[in-house]
DNA sequence: CATGTTGTTATAATTAAATTTACATCAAAG
DNA sequence: CTTTGATGTAAATTTAATTATAACAACATG
């Protein structure tokens, strides 16, 4: 299949939103960012708003988030746009008959699932304002490097 | 897409394996098992053998592991069939125009890597022989539910 | 009331994976 | 040495999840 890049746009869209507070914001001038169309844009929105983490009002285009950047985890994300699917996946056409078969995939899902709790603990970490801050630094970062550029030229 | 099993059948036919040190296995049995055709089980033993977690040779039905079981962890596996790819995925198509998306998007690659980190080390602690026992339990316990439920019926 | 935007749904297109097929190559048995 | 059966590999096909697209009713604003 399609890789799904749900979190990383559903992050994207968040951070929009955070990062422009006043202004009016369209799903179109969104999708331009995210180089989509607004469909898409608001398929993520009605997900995001379902579990919470933004506010939208139909026809009115100002989308806000319900809470601060530092509440918001990379997991909240996750969850809403992804819900319960989790990142390793388990063959469940192996074939029942087979003793062997079913037990060891049985075996391993609490090993899957194992590992998926370390990811979202880790995920929970995560904020979005942790997001915006590197964001930022690299947006500086790319500033440094053009004055220094912009020196050595003189 | 489909859902990526391969690790899933991977850890499936090193159990396999583990379990029949003696006997001839041949990819058409343990396809059974997996319920799937022996091409593909063939296919995934490639990547085992390349990433050297397994011998098996042309024209010879016996593949045996190269490593005990509690040498091999589920990072092994799971790098030997999915590589570099990553478990989250960055949506590449952003457009470079907008100073905003990329470098939200670059933000963002830095904590999908620390998340892809802690998954892998989480792996690291799992290995084949824990599987291997936890599937052991899973068979013991089945036949004690079997046991009661024939001193029941008498 | 006119315009523009959203929320929602249905449908199509895309893409990565699994599956299938085919065949040359090799091992083992007769 | 020949036959049989299995492997290793690669190409072509099918499947399935996701994204993209399109359409339209409902709502806000001026």
């Amino acid at each position: 299949m399609k890789y799904s890049t749900k979190v990383s746009d559903a992050v994207h869209i968040m951070a929009f939103i955070a990062l422009n507070p006043a202004g009016s914001l369209t799903s179109e001038k969104i999708a331009e960012s995210i180089r989509t169309n607004p469909g898409c844009v608001r398929q993520l929105m009605s997900l995001l708003r379902k579990y919470g983490l933004l506010i939208s009002i139909k026809g009115h285009p100002k989308p806000s988030l319900t809470k601060l950047p530092s509440d918001i985890t990379l997991l909240d994300i996750y969850k809403a746009v992804e819900g319960e699917k989790s990142l390793l996946h388990l063959d469940t056409h192996t074939n029942p008959e087979c003793g062997v078969g079913i037990h060891i995939q049985l075996a391993l899902q609490d090993y899957f699932d194992q590992v998926q709790k370390c990811a979202e603990e880790e995920m929970q970490k995560i904020t979005l304002q942790d997001i915006l801050n590197r964001y930022q630094e690299k947006l500086f970062h790319l500033g440094e490097l053009f004055e220094r550029k912009v020196s050595e030229d003189l």
